[in-house]
DNA sequence: CGACACTTTGAAGACGATCAACGCCGGTGG
DNA sequence: CCACCGGCGTTGATCGTCTTCAAAGTGTCG
């Protein structure tokens, strides 16, 4: 979003807080808010009726929230939206953005190009759950994590619970951590909450030949040519 | 679409015909072209290095094909596309859709929501995958087709082979196959090509209960109301 | 210190993938 | 007309992986 876009942001909502595990909204729910986060974690999530969960996405400071929602023609919610821990969130009403559609065409193709850009995450997502092991998945997020920290060889620590990377990656718990041990003879090291890559090549190759958009995927190229 | 659209699309592009097994594209290609399918059956994929096909999506009559990837910022195709059998489908040069969708704000909208809805269907199917055996799998797909076919008591033809479906569901043949017997005792039939449901409603529930959006599936309320 | 959330580890079991063999059918060629 | 072949689907047996259940370990915070 363009700053100018930022600045009327801010004028029309409010920021609210929200406390560990608050639901933003939940399955159901008419569809009145947009939400910016600006501090804090959320985790979208969807539970059939037998209470299983499934955590669709983690999102982070400066990430909205249920944009697809408001544009899709649906008028209630298809999924929870909770605090993972404190938050604060920007809200506006839905029908700010919507109006924000109709008369910027600018926010228009932005919004379309980040939703095209999430449907093909969510392919490849589908894809790495057909082919990979839990151990490459869990090889696949910490990688990507870690470039995301400039491949600082002191490491990172975890910026959530084990519990929630879990639920992201689909698989328990138990298989996270038997994976996390699994993973350190392919060069990654989780100790408790701390990670740290001895051989980036190694990983990127466990990793990304499972994986179709290895050559376009920004995390393997820089894991690659570090070397 | 409109109307309107459907005629515009007419003189924009020309029909081109693909035999059995033909690529629309491939990935890594740059993505020059923008297809709707006239007559036959598309076929979506991703192939990783290994040589795993993963089959996102099958393409029927109407669909059209590479709208998100175009609107993406990328040049080039993420996926392969191939003809399942003979196949007829409109081509239209990419700049057309790109330029049609800055002059037609209302054409931007409808994509929006088109795009919205994948990802949403794209969410759902890895819950899908996460919660659900293979045998609801493939009691959840052929329930949604034998809806399409208006719950017709004397059942209908699989429109596909079953080891596309197989690919399409991301369970292997052998799996499809012992699935589609053992779903026999929650009242749907599976011979041969043939397929045909005796008790919808005990299929819904076997199916639905592991579902999130079971309130909202047009399919599920379709079979619950049927009895 | 004790309660509690989070994580690790072990053992058993279920499920799907894989390998292998066979049956069915349509097409091709002698 | 029959023999052969290849694509497709079914069935059986085995194996590896992930889930599940259970127990114990670690850490933080009141």
């Amino acid at each position: 979003m363009s700053a100018q876009d930022t600045k009327n942001l801010l004028q029309a909502g409010h920021p609210h807080h929200f406390a560990k595990n608050d639901l933003l909204f939940a399955h159901g729910d008419p569809i009145t808010h947009f939400y910016v986060i600006i501090q804090g974690v959320v985790k979208l999530f969807r539970e059939n009726q037998n209470g299983q969960e499934k955590t669709i996405d983690i999102l982070n400071p400066g990430q909205s929230i249920c944009a697809n929602e408001i544009l899709d023609s649906c008028s209630c919610h298809w999924m929870n939206a909770a605090a993972v821990g404190d938050v604060l969130a920007m809200r506006l009403p839905a029908s700010w953005l919507k109006e924000a559609i109709e008369n910027y065409p600018i926010l228009a193709r932005n919004l379309l190009n980040m939703i095209s850009e999430k449907e093909n995450l969510a392919e490849v997502e589908a894809e790495h759950q057909a082919n990979m092991s839990s151990a490459q998945l869990v090889a696949c997020f910490t990688q990507r994590l870690c470039v995301g920290h400039g491949l600082n060889p002191e490491g990172f620590e975890l910026p959530y619970s084990k519990t929630l990377i879990a639920s992201r990656l689909g698989i328990e718990l138990e298989t996270f951590s038997r994976a996390a041990s699994k993973i350190r003879e392919h060069g990654i090291n989780i100790q408790g909450a701390h990670v740290s890559i001895n051989k980036p090549d190694a990983a990127a190759q466990y990793v990304c030949d499972f994986c179709s958009i290895a050559s376009e995927c920004t995390a393997h190229q820089e894991l690659s040519k570090s070397n």
